[in-house]
DNA sequence: ATTTGATAATTTTGTTTAAATAGTCAGTTT
DNA sequence: AAACTGACTATTTAAACAAAATTATCAAAT
């Protein structure tokens, strides 16, 4: 037996599926609520009933795309063998999703600095969320005597994150766009596996 | 005895100069020619005999300011004690260099991605200033043994270069600006500092 | 409680105009 | 001839407005 409520989490379920196909192919500003209305054969006032705006809608979307790569980074981090396998999952993972997802974020490219503050407190959510894990990590091999003590683990991660991250904006910059165009995103892959390599044999013995 | 020629340089200088100072003081955009042209008491039509346009008339500042800069690292690294000695001297010149003449930067600010390619051009030779002189640093240091040999100096040095990037750069995500708020300069020097550390020590042995 | 058609409100896009500023040039001065 | 200028033109920027597209609302229907 299914209750009303469950219902109505269907079809919000299906709702943030439509929006999800027609934002990751046209981008945001090229998707309008009566095309994703009329993939699911409804009225677009249906989908204000359900959500409240256009932003609103695709900030569930991301963050729905945000719980799952926090959850596919916890479940890889559960166990590792040392820490730069550890830290390659990250790279891995997070290379992964941008691939995936890539012209979703379409937004990002046309809105620039102007994402609203829901959008920025996500990505802060996913940075904590990486820096939680990772610096847990860091603590394990610590304790397993793999490298050598670490008096901030949180202030090193969040470094590492700064240098990756530095990969992939040189790689733009020059550019006229802020974010990567997708043929390059192999090439920021490898440097930032080589700049782990680096980073990781620098807090070694 | 001074030659025609030596005249007209030094009125080119003299207009370099009083230029970069309005650059400095209030930006390209509200800075006009005939301001320039009336802190040296000519006329408008003049710096236009001297310069194509008020675009080439900014690069031409830049350019000698980024000569100034190569010079001045030059200088720096022509002896040092050991790598992380001449990577630090990179950075802390650097940061000096983009204090000093912070708001002469708010061309690019304003102008961001769209920079005309004269500008990159300068930006890229700057950079390649910095990759030949400290991957030469690299080479030293391998010769006398301290570190142990690098194949590739220069793509090491590059990806330590994306990698201090990164840490300027995540100092403005999610600011509405890309370029750094002043008062987050030293944060972002204190880190690079702390990258280096980790980085060169990711060389050694 | 869920859904919609019709309608209102807002945003985006394009156009016009005026003001500010960049840029030119014929002619003057050195 | 090289250095320079006043007066002019051309371009860019900003503001104001209108039309079109799209977002968002709401009274009524299921």
């Amino acid at each position: 037996m299914s209750s009303a409520v469950d219902q109505q989490d269907i079809k919000r379920e299906k709702i943030l599926e439509a929006a999800y196909q027609r934002f990751l192919h046209y981008g945001y500003s090229k998707t309008t609520m009566n095309e994703i209305a009329g993939d699911l054969s409804l009225s677009k006032a249906l989908l204000y009933y359900y959500f409240p705006d256009k932003s609103q809608l695709y900030i569930a979307v991301m963050r729905k795309l945000a719980g799952e790569y926090i959850q596919n980074l916890e479940n890889e981090l559960r166990q590792f063998d040392n820490l730069k396998e550890a830290f390659a999952a990250q790279v891995d993972i997070q290379h992964n999703f941008i691939v995936k997802n890539y012209n979703f974020f379409d937004f990002f490219r046309v809105n620039e600095q102007n994402l609203p503050d829901t959008i920025w407190e996500i990505i802060a959510e996913i940075r904590r969320a990486e820096l939680v894990l990772l610096s847990a990590a860091i603590r394990v091999e610590e304790n397993k005597g793999h490298i050598k003590p670490v008096e901030n683990p949180e202030q090193i991660v969040d470094l590492l994150i700064d240098a990756l991250h530095g990969v992939r904006v040189s790689a733009v910059s020059h550019k006229k766009v802020m974010f990567p165009q997708k043929e390059h995103l192999e090439e920021i892959h490898t440097k930032r596996l080589l700049l782990l390599n680096i980073f990781i044999k620098g807090l070694m013995y």
